[in-house]
DNA sequence: TCGATCATACAAAGTTGCTTCAAATGTATG
DNA sequence: CATACATTTGAAGCAACTTTGTATGATCGA
């Protein structure tokens, strides 16, 4: 990585826009290589090919590259597991199968996994925050193709109490697999049986 | 506190049994009032009344009482859940109420709290593991004196995987609160909402 | 006498409160 | 981009203190 000593020196190749996303990038993958613990502004510089003063113009400090990290990381998240839910048909299967795939995918996101276990006044929770994972949530079960009306979710407040039962389960099972090794089917079971009757027939006030 | 010096010094008044129960209610009354990590086994016995080596006589190693203070309370706990849930008449309801009063009444007991918090190899967590506590929620809702069956809930998988889902949900309430302040009553319309309709008729296999 | 406790002592392990040194952050200037 | 620099943070080492866990003999009541 010794570039820098004989190429452009004024302006780079790219926009700015472009810059900063390799910054973000960089930083991304400083921290899943040596954990965001051990992980400096000179080391994502270096990564970056750029050096420390160049990442200061586009972030005004150390907490802001890591939140840009956290938020490009869970929109990132997002696109992938719209895809994934994509290939399910109907309203239950999508539900059952968000809580699989994020359970499955999440613990292998180094700066994800940060994310989700940060504590109150952690720089990580105000970065996202768990009501903008739950927001999240309801965006991507909202952009899936399934009939959603038939299964009795329409309004805003119907996408968004299932995203965040969903989300919770998924959470929960992050912190505590309750058993040492929980399969998939496991897990499509109980959120099939407890959350499934909900998704079918209107749900309506109770 | 300066007993010991004119009172008995034989046999204590009671059983055996007696002095154990009396030494967790003392490990209890410390840590709460001064935090887990401000407890020593020093002021435990002192609390009691007792000696160190006293207390050595029934817990070989310190974390011994604390595993017994933890699984104390958690039994203390469940007996007021059943007491609480016991005034309410359907299936659906005790399962509400009972992810209200775990989230409105754990935090107001430091040993439980910490209990949840427990990480990965915490000796907290081996005193009680979330296996534990799903059992022990399913314990309480069979005691629950409500016509379960008539709900669909009937095979000991059924209360297995009812209590599993709202413990999930109450302990994700804990850790994260989603607003501020969350109200009891936006507690009980989510889980009343996705949970609820699986709550009414047959659950069977989906 | 027996069984449980008290009293005291003590080694090993862990905590706390420093002091010191290196690394990182944030800013300035050419 | 390159270099320089004040300030803050982090790690390493070390001494004083606390706590754990164990041992041993004396005391008291049944």
């Amino acid at each position: 990585m010794h570039m820098g000593h004989h190429g452009w020196q004024g302006n780079p190749p790219g926009t700015e826009h472009e810059a900063r996303r390799r910054i973000v990038k960089a930083a991304t993958a400083c921290i899943d290589r040596a954990g965001l613990a051990k992980t400096s502004l000179s080391d994502v510089a270096q990564e970056a090919g750029v050096t420390r003063q160049t990442v200061y113009r586009y972030f005004p400090r150390l907490t802001d590259v890591l939140s840009a990290v956290a938020i490009a990381g869970a929109e990132e998240f997002a696109g992938r597991m719209e895809q994934h839910l994509a290939a399910f048909t109907s309203a239950t299967e999508v539900a059952v199968e968000s809580v699989v795939f994020g359970v499955r995918t999440v613990p292998r996101e180094p700066y994800l996994g940060l994310l989700l276990q940060a504590g109150e006044g952690d720089f990580f929770t105000d970065a996202v925050t768990s009501a903008q994972w739950f927001a999240l949530g309801a965006r991507i079960l909202r952009n899936v193709p399934v009939d959603w009306a038939s299964a009795g979710v329409t309004t805003d407040d119907d996408f968004a109490g299932l995203a965040e039962v969903l989300m919770r389960l998924f959470l929960s099972f992050l912190q505590h697999p309750s058993a040492p090794t929980v399969t998939d089917d496991q897990l499509r079971t109980l959120v099939r049986r407890w959350i499934g009757p909900a998704l079918r027939g209107p749900i309506g006030r109770v």
